[in-house]
RNA sequence: CGGGACGUAGCGCAGUUUGGCUAGCGCGCUUGGUUCGGGACCAAGAGGUCGCGGGUUCAAAUCCCGCCGUCCCGACCA
């Protein structure tokens, strides 16, 4: 390509609306353009960057024994009413109306669509276990876009469905997915990590999750510093102690604390009790059961992993009709008849301080088992950075990560529904067991960014940058304007150009009529692995100017092995990205 | 959906508090000239329903009311 005859709209200052890097990087390096909020159009370089995210996506999928179809955006409503996902979805669907007033949606995913293609094609258990896939846009009425590509109204996705006889065909076509995931984002050049992930109010058996550690990203994983332990917040569990074993405490007592409210107020004086000598006491509402939950006071509730299909926090008047007392106060001492779940690190616990059920009042020596009637002991507590791993000796830290895949066991829920049956040796009619693989492509594209880049713009892998080589020939004073370049060393640059075209290497020649730095500053922004610079400067210091945008090593090369210096060049920026998959 | 900010030329902004504007500045763009290794310089020029609608006023970018859009925090996120 040719620069002059391309569209690359690079802009000098940051957009005003662009916040985080990968936003801020792909509107000012020309890659994208925003229609609306959550909606984007590709531009050519954004484009190139795509399609080659796609193209390894697709040639993994393909090696992995998927088959890849297209399915429709456009979806019959009443597909969709049969799962109760026309519901249950109902706030990120996008309907629309035919001319005979018919409801139709454009699809945010596909279960209903492969399920159904699935049940009128596969009979037999002969022709299990299958897995189809295709990448294509989806649809979701976002409530509120946000991060540029990372979340928005549509977006390019590959997803797959895996249908197998049983479960232990699930479990190899699972992992013969996360395997292909892990091939994926290496090939991507970009680093994930892949996290237990919570299976969802449907209870699906097994999900992992492939997260790019970014702090642009919505979700929060927790890894262990010494071993591969992973999981994403909503499912991460720690190793803490219990209380250590120790004498029964006096009764319980209580004791007047006008004006606390909260657990930092008992912490300061004159009441100077640690948190971690506090009990919290929430009142739930669980599949329509009020319910006080206890924590210690140092700990966060995580509310995913509440044993109800339905939870929400009860309001301050059924609280104080429940236990007479308003939050800041409460206390399950003597509560017999609501149910109790306590967290797991309260057990043996000793001489605690909770609330008392009457405002403004607290109660001391509290031995957990002795004084509170427990009906469930479970794990309720939020991972915070610096507990335990639950598998090894090691730490735990929390951060910040963009989902980029997702692999998910989803069972006979939508086989069952929409009638995906196969007979099996016996003639027996069974529902299939599916499992769903999604990647968001546009997304990895975002996560790319944000993992490489640095003060001058986008590093992008030589996988999936939108050229692999820029070249950039210093135009002297006599040629501009017009005029046919005629010097050898433009001539030079031409021949290069052309064979690295013949080698079928993307690259892009700066023809443009503009100053070098102008040049220099758009190539780094934009982020071609490597530069090659030919000018009369260059040559008179031995050669073409190859620069690498990763490491910036530059080496100076006679033109006769400038061609076989550039590819060693990409071969080694390829190598100082890939990643190997566990 | 709750809270906050913003909306003025293609992009980034000033002007709004205290109404007087025939609306400025930088970049980019056009033409001519000079320049050429890290976003050059000089000169001339084009480009704006001041988000939209209504109101107040002799007079509205500026004050008031309503709406729309965009971004950020939160809620939500198969």
């Amino acid at each position: 390509m040719r620069w002059s005859q391309a569209l690359i709209p690079t802009l000098r200052e940051d957009p005003k609306d662009a916040e985080i890097p990968s936003h801020r990087l792909l509107l000012r390096a020309g890659l994208v353009r925003q229609l609306a909020g959550g909606v984007y159009t590709f531009l050519p370089l954004g484009l190139r960057v795509l399609r080659k995210v796609e193209q390894i996506v697709r040639e993994e999928m393909d090696r992995a024994g998927a088959l890849e179809v297209q399915m429709p955006a456009l979806h019959p409503r009443e597909l969709w009413e049969q799962t109760g996902r026309a519901t249950t979805l109902n706030d990120i669907l996008f309907k629309v109306k035919d001319r005979t007033d018919r409801q139709w949606l454009l699809g945010p995913t596909h279960e209903e669509i492969v399920t159904t293609l699935a049940a009128a094609e596969i009979h037999s258990y002969r022709q299990l276990p299958k897995n189809i896939y295709q990448i294509q846009t989806k649809f979701r009425d976002e409530p509120r876009p946000r991060f540029g590509l990372v979340r928005v109204k549509e977006f390019l996705m590959k997803d797959a469905y895996s249908f197998d006889v049983d479960e232990a065909g699930l479990d190899r076509s699972y992992q013969t997915m996360y395997t292909a995931y892990q091939h994926i984002f290496s090939r991507c050049g970009v680093k994930t990590i892949d996290v237990e992930a919570h299976s969802g109010a449907m209870g699906g058996s097994q999900s992992h999750e492939f997260m790019v550690v970014s702090p642009a990203g919505e979700d929060q994983i927790a890894r262990c510093d010494k071993c591969d332990y992973a999981a994403n917040l909503e499912k991460a569990v720690s190793r803490l102690a219990c209380a250590a074993p120790s004498a029964p405490s006096a009764a319980v007592e209580r004791f007047p604390t006008p004006g606390v409210r909260t657990i930092e107020d008992l912490t300061k004086p004159p009441y100077n009790v640690a948190a971690n000598r506090q009990i919290k006491t929430l009142v739930y509402i669980l599949d329509d059961q009020l319910t006080l939950l206890l924590m210690r006071g140092d700990h966060q509730l995580n509310e995913a992993k509440l044993p109800a299909s339905a939870a929400r926090p009860a309001h301050p008047d059924e609280i104080k009709a429940a236990l007479g007392a308003l939050p800041g106060s409460l206390g399950a001492v003597g509560v017999t008849k609501l149910p109790v779940i306590a967290d797991e690190t309260l057990r043996g616990a000793t001489g605690m301080v909770t609330g008392a059920n009457q405002d403004d009042c607290h109660a001391q020596n509290v031995d957990v088992e002795r004084d509170i009637t427990v009906g469930r002991w479970l794990d309720l507590r939020t991972v915070q950075t610096g507990e335990g791993c639950p598998r090894c000796t090691g730490v735990l830290h929390v951060e910040a990560a963009i989902e980029v895949g997702h692999v998910f066991k989803l069972g006979t829920k939508y086989s069952a529904a929409l009638g995906a049956q196969y007979l099996d040796e016996s003639g027996a009619a069974k529902p299939m067991i599916m499992g769903c693989y999604g990647i968001g492509v546009s997304r990895t594209v975002a996560a790319i960014v944000e993992q490489a880049h640095d003060k001058d713009g986008i590093c992008w892998p030589v996988s999936v940058a939108p050229y692999q080589v820029c070249l950039i020939p210093v135009i002297p004073t006599k040629t501009r304007g017009g005029a046919q370049p005629d010097c050898d060393f433009l001539k030079l640059a031409e021949q290069l150009y052309a064979e690295l075209r013949d080698r079928k290497i993307d690259v892009i020649l700066d023809d443009r009529d503009d100053s070098p730095g102008v040049k220099f500053k758009d190539a780094d922004l934009i982020g071609f692995p490597v530069r090659v610079i030919v000018s009369e400067r260059a040559l008179a210091k031995g050669g073409f100017e190859l620069k690498n945008r990763i490491t910036g090593r530059v080496a100076f090369v006679p033109p006769p092995e400038a061609l076989q210096a550039v590819l060693d060049e990409l071969r080694l920026a390829e190598r100082q990205l890939e990643i190997k998959p566990r």
